[in-house]
RNA sequence: UGGGGUGUCGCCAAGUGGCAAGGCAGCGGUUUUUGGAGCCGCUAUUCGUUGGUUCGAAUCCAGCCACCCCAGCCA
């Protein structure tokens, strides 16, 4: 322990490692002994994709199981047929295993049906459930309000028998939907109203999308969701903070029936993106109305849609290591989400040239029918990536922001009588500009200097800028969609979402200039278009053309043309 | 309003009685055969607020203020 220690202050003196709270509890109880391993679980419920908010807590729960060499179950919450559906099943763990993370086991509150029946009985025979026969309306009034306390139901107080004989009647399909619940008798005066006799389980007929019409009652979370977790063996159960003020019943549930494991339930804050909504119901709602394509739109934080976006899973995850886990509500900007998608872009992508307003030059000593080929590295970070070739021919494109009539101060590419580097091809210089009728430039008249092949040229004058471009001759034409944030608010959770979207929220550009080689790209594929950002490829548009989702917004300085 | 939480830079976030980490964003500079990359700097005399305890307080105590969650037979 002490040549640990000293091993720690000699060499890892500056990577302090600083543990979450969540970890602080976690070494704790280990150290009282109150358990003597670390199971976590991820519990969705399978009524909609995940999104980012999920991927922290994915990230939290098997990084924990794996930090403390521990385990991890994917367990899906399936208590209510009514929202639940096997598609979601489906996405959940393909975006999972997506994210990288492997699942000790696969399990289902389903899976759960029989004990967690058992389970109630047990709680009726020890006289802490009873059978209410209050409907909705009743037991709302019933329950007092935040400053009042509640009233006794009047069906409190029936024999164990009676209520044993009831909830079997529930079971077997005696009684129509919502004319019974089966209630944790507990304390109707208690200041935490999720402690006011809470309701166990309803009637609810529906079909299940696990175990069909077996069943018409199904337990409430509050119930099934500790025992779930104490039957898995997870000793950390770790939940949103909403979740906080149900930690008492959490731990009345454990305590008050034989159960394996006392599971302890911490909780942390969700995570929040600006620009963006997080909520399950919203995006539901985004998806149903239209205003998205689908659950995987790029627009959308879901874990498809990001994935869909060309977001890696590294940086996702670098991401949700970053923002940290605490318990105050935080919005996090999305400029940081940003930031770990192209630092991790930045060594992983491979560069192309492609033009998305392209501006034609024509090169008039260049020979009209010749052409040659030039060898470009790949990826300047990471010398595994290779090299490829491109073209280089007697009409070229550039980008129409690479030139200005009027040049100001900083700008270095090219203008009038100026000379251009052209990316690893030849410097250029601009000899006439060509106008339309209206005054818009349509085209560029350049020679070329045979001298400067490479890019560079032996008599050491210097050439400022340097621009991407395309040959004429050899470029493929493709679709180039810039994808902006959905909301023009910075926080569209105010007033209705529907009237913060920004209209330019999708802008596609159909005819951009593409490197021949993008026109294979494999969808997913991610590269650089040198000075335009990021893009993904995202297979092909109806009229065959290569489709480029762009990952990245602009940087706002550069936006401002700097 | 009863209960439960949270307040440290524009945004996250460390800090657990001994001179306020780090990241994002921003700003300056420097580079570069175009990375929006790299490199170098700068950016909280102050921790919601007011008092108290202490040689010493973001950390302990008390009051106040602000925000979030709970009155589903949702999770």
């Amino acid at each position: 322990m002490e040549k640990i220690k000293e091993t720690v202050a000699e060499g890892l003196d500056e990577e302090r490692e600083t543990k979450n709270f969540i970890e602080r509890f976690i070494d704790e109880d280990l150290a009282a002994g109150v358990y003597d391993r670390v199971q976590t679980r991820f519990p969705p419920e399978p009524n909609g994709y995940l999104h980012l908010g999920h991927a922290k807590a994915i990230c939290l729960n098997f990084g924990l199981a794996e930090k403390y060499n521990g385990i991890c179950n994917l367990r899906l919450d399936d208590t209510n047929p009514e929202k639940e559906d096997t598609e979601y099943v489906d996405s959940i763990t393909e975006d999972i295993a997506w994210l990288g993370f492997k699942w000790h086991k696969l399990c289902y509150a389903s899976d759960y049906f029989d004990q967690l029946y058992d389970f109630a009985e047990e709680l009726i025979k020890k006289g802490k459930a009873y059978v209410c026969d209050l409907n909705a309306e009743e037991m709302r009034s019933y329950r007092g309000t935040l400053t009042e306390p509640g009233k006794n139901s009047p069906y409190r107080d029936r024999s164990i028998e009676e209520n044993l004989a009831l909830f079997r009647d529930m079971r077997d399909g005696k009684f129509p939907d919502g004319s019974h619940t089966l209630r944790a008798k507990i304390d109707m005066s208690s200041p935490n109203l999720n402690m006011r006799d809470p309701v166990i389980y309803r009637i609810q007929r529906g079909h299940h999308h696990r175990t069909g019409d077996k069943w018409c009652i199904y337990p409430m979370y509050d119930f099934a969701h500790p025992l779930s977790d104490s039957l898995e063996g997870v000793t950390f159960s770790i939940c949103t903070i909403e979740f906080e003020a149900h930690r008492p019943l959490y731990d009345w549930v454990l305590a008050n029936l034989d159960v394996p494991v006392r599971s302890r339930q911490i909780e942390f804050a969700r995570l929040n993106v600006n620009y963006s909504l997080m909520s399950k119901r919203k995006l539901k709602r985004m998806v149903d109305d239209g205003i998205v394509d689908g659950w995987n739109d790029p627009r959308m934080l879901t874990i498809s849609g990001m994935r869909r976006r060309g977001y890696p899973p590294e940086a996702i995850r670098a991401f949700c290591e970053s923002v940290g886990v605490a318990k105050s509500n935080s919005i996090v900007d999305m400029a940081q989400l940003e930031f770990f998608v192209r630092d991790n872009l930045n060594y992983s992508a491979q560069r192309r040239m492609a033009v998305i307003d392209p501006l034609k030059i024509t090169i008039t000593n260049y020979p009209e029918d010749q052409y040659e080929t030039f060898e470009a590295v790949n990826n300047p970070e990471d010398e595994t990536a290779g090299k490829r070739f491109v073209t280089f021919s007697r009409e070229v494109y550039i980008e129409r922001s690479d030139f200005m009539e009027e040049p100001t101060k900083k700008f270095h590419r090219l203008s009038p009588g100026k000379e251009l580097r052209l990316l690893h091809a030849y410097y250029i210089k601009c000899e006439e500009v060509i106008k339309d009728s209206e005054g818009n430039i349509t085209e560029l008249l350049c020679t070329y200097d045979p001298q400067s092949r490479g890019g560079w040229s032996e008599d050491g004058r210097k050439v400022k800028g340097t621009a991407h471009w395309v040959s004429a001759r050899d470029c493929v034409e493709g679709e180039v969609r810039l994808y902006d944030r959905l909301f023009s608010n910075d926080n569209p959770e105010d007033g209705d979402f529907q009237d913060n979207l920004n209209p330019d929220s999708l802008v596609i550009v159909p005819n951009a200039k593409l490197e021949k080689s993008l026109a294979e790209a494999v969808p997913g594929s991610r590269f650089q278009f040198l000075r335009q950002g990021y893009f993904v490829s995202d297979g092909v548009n109806s009229d065959g053309k290569p489709v480029f989702n762009r990952i990245v917004s602009l940087k706002d300085s550069f936006k401002k043309g700097k």
